[in-house]
DNA sequence: GAGTTTGAAACT
DNA sequence: CAGTTTCAAACTC
C-alpha cells in the first residue's frame, strides 16, 4: 500500500532540485561515468524517504520499535534540516525563533521519557502531576501499570508522527504551496497537529488515516517547531526553576512558577490546570498573533459559553462570594489552599495532598508535611491511600456520555453530562449545597449515590434531574456544534489553531489521553464551573470568572477544560489499567464500599466502555508491554 | 472571625 | 461490612 505513495513521494520530494541537475549535460556526463554520485545524492534530495519507507502504520506495532522509530526520526528530521533546499525545513527555520530553540528541541524530545520517568517535582510540574503515581513508584518499578501510559503516549505519538511524515512526502506539493504567513501561523498548523495527533492517538489506524487531511498544514512544519512548544511549556520546568520552586516549597499561583505537584495517579487539575496555564502562557506569547486570529470566534465563544453559564452559575453563587474575597487576594481558585490543622496534609482531607499537589506558602495548614522537603513521606502516604483505594487520587467527576456507560443499566440515569464517581452520602444537604461532592462537582447525583432527599440540581439521583435545565444546555450544545461546524468550514485553520490550544497541554503531558473538549467542541456544554475541574475537591479551580476572561485567558480555559476532561479519562484509564493490571488485584473498593463504588468494574459498564473505546483501550493493554524505563528515574 | 454543620475520609 | 470517629470544608451568624 505504501509503495505507490513511496514512488510518488520519490518523485515529487524534490523537484526543482533534480529537473535542475538532471538536465544540465553534466550531469548526464557524470552520470554516465558513475551512477554512483547520482545515488549518493539521494538521501540529500529525500531526506524523508527512509522515514516513509520504515513507517508503520500498524497500530499494533511495537511499543518500542515506534519509540525508536520516533526518534530516529526526529534525529531524521533535525539532521534534514543541513539540506538547505528542504522547503519543510524552510518552513521549520521561519517558524524557529532562535537557532537555540532547535537545539533545545532534542533535549525536548529526549526530555519527554525523562520528564515522564525520573522527575518528581518540579522539572515536571506539567507532565508529572498526570504520571500514575505508580509510575515512579520510590523504587522506580516498572512492574506497575502506570508505567504503561508514557508509553503508550510515545507509541501513540510515534504512530501518529509517522504518518505526518507519510504525508509530508506524499504532499510534497502542498508543502510547497503551504506559505506560512508567519511563526505564528506555523506554530499554530503546528499545534494543530498537536491536536489532531492528540485526538486520533486514540483512534484506530484507520480513523488516523482518515483525519490526515486534517493534518496537511501540520504537515509542512516539522516537528521541531512541535518540540519547540512542547519545550516552552517546560520552560518553566527547568531544574533552575525546580531548584528555585523547591527552596520554598512553593510555586503556587506566582505567574512564573508552577506549583510543584505530587507525582500521583491522580488527574489533578488543580495542579494540572494551574501548570497548563501557566506553561502554555508561554506559548501563548509567541502564539500570539495566531491567537489574535482567533479572538473574534472565541469571543463569541466566551458569549456562548456565558449564555449557558448563567443557570449553572447562580448555583455557585453564594460560594462564589466567599471565594470572590480570596480571588480578590489574588490567589483565586487556581491554586487551592487548604487549612488542615491535624492532617498534616498527608490525608485525603486536605484538598492539596488530594489534589496531589505540594502545599503552598498560602496555605493554613498546620504542621504541613505535604511539602517538597517531605517528598518521601508524601509519596509513601499517598501509596499507601492507594493501597488502600486505587482510585483515591482519581477524579471523582467523571464527566460526558462515559457517564451513561457506567451504569447503562440504570434507567433512572439522568442525562446529566457528568457523575460523580462514587457517588455522594449526603443526608441533610439534599445534595443543595457544597457539602455535597456531586453538587459540588456540579454534576448530578446518580445511582451510585446513597443520598437522602437528593434535590442536586444538576440532576437528582432518583433520575428528576433538571431536565429543563439540562434540556436548554444541551440545544444550546447543538446550536453552539451547529454553528462551530460552519464556522469549521469556514475557517479550519483558525479552528484548528484553536483546537491546537485546547491541545497543546497535552503535548507537554506526554501520556496523557486526549480526546474532544470536554465541553467546546463535541459539546458545548459548559459543565457547572465547578465541575470542570475533576478530582473532586479541585474541581473549583475552575470558577466561571476565569473561565469569563475572553481573550487568551479563555483560550487558556479551553486549555483547563480539555484537561478536565483529559483528566477523568485519564483516569478511567487508569481505572482500566488498574482493572487489568496485575494491581487489579488491589481492592480497588472501599472497606465500606461506599467510598469506592466501582462504576467501571462491572462487567457490564466496562464492558461499555471497552466496547466504545475498544481500540485504544486494548491497544493499552497490549501493545505495551512492561518495558523498564529508558531513564533514570532521577 | 468564630462557631456550626456537613459529609468524606479514616478508623475500629 | 457496619458503625464510629476524625477531619476540614462549607456554611451561618
Amino acid at each position: 500500500m505504501d509503495t505507490p505513495q513511496k514512488s510518488v513521494n520519490t518523485q515529487i520530494g524534490t523537484p526543482t532540485s533534480k529537473s535542475r541537475s538532471e538536465d544540465s549535460p553534466l550531469f548526464n556526463y557524470i552520470n554516465s561515468l558513475s551512477p554512483i554520485k547520482t545515488r549518493k545524492s539521494l538521501p540529500i534530495h529525500h531526506p524523508f524517504s527512509s522515514l516513509n519507507f520504515t513507517s508503520p502504520p500498524s497500530v499494533f506495532t511495537s511499543p518500542h520499535l515506534t519509540t525508536l522509530h520516533k526518534e530516529s526520526r526526529f534525529f531524521n528530521t533535525h539532521n534534514s534540516s543541513s539540506t538547505p533546499t528542504n522547503p519543510v525545513e524552510e518552513l521549520a527555520t521561519q517558524a524557529e525563533d532562535t537557532k537555540d530553540a532547535s537545539m533545545e528541541e532534542e533535549a525536548s524530545i529526549e526530555m519527554n521519557h525523562d520528564d515522564i520517568f525520573a522527575s518528581p517535582c518540579g522539572r515536571d510540574t506539567t507532565d508529572i502531576s498526570l504520571v500514575p503515581y505508580a509510575t515512579r513508584g520510590e523504587n522506580g518499578s516498572s512492574e506497575d501499570a502506570g508505567m504503561e501510559l508514557p508509553k503508550m503516549y510515545d507509541n501513540v505519538q510515534a504512530k501518529n508522527d509517522t504518518p505526518d511524515w507519510e504525508n509530508l512526502i506524499s504532499n510534497t506539493s502542498d508543502i510547497l504551496i503551504f506559505d506560512a504567513r508567519n511563526d505564528s501561523e506555523a506554530l499554530g498548523c503546528h499545534l494543530m497537529q498537536r491536536s489532531s495527533t492528540s485526538e486520533a492517538r486514540f483512534c484506530t489506524g484507520v480513523e488516523m488515516r482518515t483525519r490526515q487531511p486534517e493534518l496537511e498544514c501540520s504537515n509542512a512544519i516539522p516537528n521541531e517547531a512541535v518540540s519547540r512548544v512542547r519545550r516552552r511549556c517546560l520552560d518553566f520546568e527547568t531544574p533552575e526553576n525546580k531548584e528555585a520552586l523547591d527552596e520554598n516549597n512553593i510555586a503556587a499561583c506566582e505567574p512564573s512558577s508552577s506549583r510543584c505537584v505530587v507525582p500521583s495517579i491522580g488527574l489533578h487539575l488543580n495542579a494540572c490546570s494551574r501548570n497548563i496555564q501557566v506553561g502554555f502562557q508561554s506559548s501563548i506569547s509567541t502564539l500570539q498573533e495566531t491567537l489574535e486570529q482567533t479572538e473574534n470566534e472565541t469571543r463569541e465563544n466566551a458569549d456562548q459559553d456565558a449564555r449557558v453559564e448563567p443557570a449553572l452559575e447562580e448555583l455557585h453563587m453564594n460560594s462564589r462570594k466567599k471565594k470572590k474575597l480570596k480571588m480578590e487576594s489574588g490567589e483565586g481558585e487556581l491554586c487551592k489552599r487548604c487549612n488542615c490543622k491535624k492532617s498534616k496534609c498527608l490525608k485525603l482531607y486536605c484538598d492539596c495532598f488530594a489534589a496531589g499537589v505540594y502545599c503552598v506558602e498560602s496555605c493554613s495548614c498546620r504542621d504541613c508535611f505535604n511539602k517538597r522537603i517531605h517528598e518521601d513521606t508524601v509519596l509513601a502516604t499517598r501509596k499507601q491511600i492507594e493501597s488502600r483505594n486505587p482510585l483515591a487520587f482519581a477524579p471523582r467527576v467523571i464527566r460526558s456520555s462515559d457517564s451513561v456507560l457506567e451504569t447503562p443499566d440504570d434507567p433512572s440515569k439522568t442525562p446529566v453530562s457528568a457523575r460523580h464517581k462514587r457517588g455522594c452520602n449526603c443526608k441533610k444537604s439534599n445534595c443543595l449545597k457544597k457539602y455535597c461532592e456531586c453538587y459540588q462537582g456540579g454534576v448530578g447525583c446518580s445511582i451510585n449515590c446513597r443520598c437522602e432527599g437528593c434535590k442536586n440540581a444538576f440532576g437528582r439521583k432518583d433520575g428528576s434531574s433538571n431536565v429543563d435545565m439540562e434540556a436548554k444546555q444541551e440545544e444550546k450544545n447543538e446550536a453552539t456544534e451547529k454553528s462551530r461546524t460552519a464556522k469549521t468550514q469556514q475557517n479550519t485553520e483558525v479552528l484548528m489553531s484553536k483546537e491546537t490550544s485546547s491541545a497543546l497541554p497535552t503535548t507537554s503531558l506526554p501520556i496523557y489521553r486526549q480526546q474532544q473538549l470536554p465541553f467546546s467542541s463535541s459539546k458545548n456544554l459548559r459543565p457547572p464551573p465547578q465541575s470542570l475541574l475533576v478530582g473532586g475537591s479541585s474541581s473549583w479551580i475552575y470558577n466561571s470568572q476565569y473561565l469569563r476572561k475572553p481573550d487568551i485567558s479563555l483560550t487558556q480555559s479551553r486549555i483547563e477544560k480539555s484537561f478536565g476532561k483529559l483528566a477523568e479519562d485519564r483516569a478511567e484509564e487508569m481505572h482500566e489499567i488498574l482493572i487489568h493490571s496485575p494491581i487489579a488485584n488491589i481492592k480497588s473498593v472501599s472497606p465500606s464500599g461506599k467510598r469506592v463504588s466501582p462504576p467501571h468494574m462491572d462487567s457490564s459498564s466496562s464492558g461499555s466502555i471497552l466496547g466504545r473505546k475498544t481500540g485504544r483501550r486494548k491497544l493499552i493493554l497490549q501493545s505495551v508491554p512492561s518495558l523498564p524505563s529508558l531513564t533514570p528515574q532521577y
